[in-house]
DNA sequence: AACATAACACTAACCGTTAGGGTTTTGAAT
DNA sequence: ATTCAAAACCCTAACGGTTAGTGTTATGTT
């Protein structure tokens, strides 16, 4: 048996890491749409070819943490605690990423996303993905009522509440706002009695 | 003065149809992908450039009647009967568009659309413009009381309607049920009383 | 009749992305 | 230790959507 961190691994790791840091070093100064590819490959002295070998896309080098969004997002439902209700578990995690994105230390990098379209267009793809995949935790929870329709539909809604609350002038408020609606939405697919353990009469 | 249509305009009319048959007529024949823009433009006998005078990509032939989706839904909004509540009416002009892109002679289009990544992304920004401007028609209407944060939720919720519907195994039940709980969502948006005219208590 | 401009054509390029084909590094098995 | 297969990387050349630059023709106006 070997380590679980080979060298090869450690080594690929770093090249990704020195590709997504040229990137945004350089998007960053001159802007996302007047640098190149080839430009970020000479940046982080690698081949044009390699750099697609760990990145899908040019928009990927900005959205490089993707897949935690997507992992915390689907945690959040199935590793909540037992008999917690799903609405305000979603609600915890959604506060904590806008939170997170709306920090100073975050705030160049929206600013370089809200001005490319090509940018936004490929967030709004990945937040497609996000629901889907959000659904998908929901409507596998034996203990949650809703038809796959209302799970798809709701995974929707929490997810339009982190892309309105990020734009929104007070993003913590709005996220609070719209988790109310997203609550009532919810409920109502609870057809009576204990609606997901929200401590009914 | 001179006549509404002279006869610029309508040879720029005619033009702009030619491409968009040659356009979908290639792309049911080959597939989207097998496809290229110099392909369009030349079966439609009109300079590549020419072309995209028209279109602004090549995803935007297949859309033609993007304006079309978005004044309707907007005018469901602004030119719906005195004191008819909001979401009913919405409810109401989302079926139809359901009905009309689910119906039998639409079949070829959208599994053509489901077929390419490229279509799909495209569609799912043209829905989020779609969102923000019956949000601006939502809240510019003086009679309905929503904040501007529930008014572009709810916007997105309805969006998000039309695009699971499609997908749905019973579009028109999939619609049903997820206006149910935009009902609940615009509801709770209205502290007490009357809300939006749904006939209270 | 003369002019301004909209619509269109042509060429050549830019840029993201991929195919094809080769070299070096790594991990494992003999 | 040697050998081997695969992973990671490199380079070149191209493909396909898109645009800039530069003319040409048709149309509406003066």
């Amino acid at each position: 048996m070997t380590e679980p961190t080979g060298r090869r691994e450690r080594k690929k790791a770093a090249t990704r890491q020195k590709i997504a840091d040229a990137a945004l070093r350089l998007f960053l100064e001159h802007g996302y749409d007047a640098v190149g590819i080839r430009d970020v490959a000479a940046e982080a002295d690698v081949a044009v070819t390699t750099l697609f070998s760990h990145f899908a896309s040019k928009e990927a080098l900005v959205f490089e943490q993707d897949e935690d969004f997507e992992q915390r997002l689907t945690r959040a439902v199935t590793e909540r605690a037992p008999h917690e209700p799903l609405i305000p578990a979603l609600r915890r995690e959604i506060q904590a990423l806008v939170r997170h994105c709306t920090a100073d230390s975050a705030a160049p990098i929206w600013h370089m996303i809200d001005a490319s379209p090509a940018l936004r267009e490929y967030e709004e793809s990945m937040r497609l993905r996000h629901a889907e995949s959000l659904a998908t935790a929901i409507a596998a929870d034996p203990g949650l009522p809703g038809t796959p329709t209302a799970c798809r539909a709701i995974a929707r809604f929490v997810i339009d509440a982190y892309s309105l609350a990020r734009d929104a002038a007070d993003p913590e408020a709005a996220v609070g706002e719209i988790f109310q609606m997203i609550e009532a939405a919810w409920a109502v697919t609870c057809p009576s009695g204990n609606p997901t353990g929200t401590a009914g009469p």
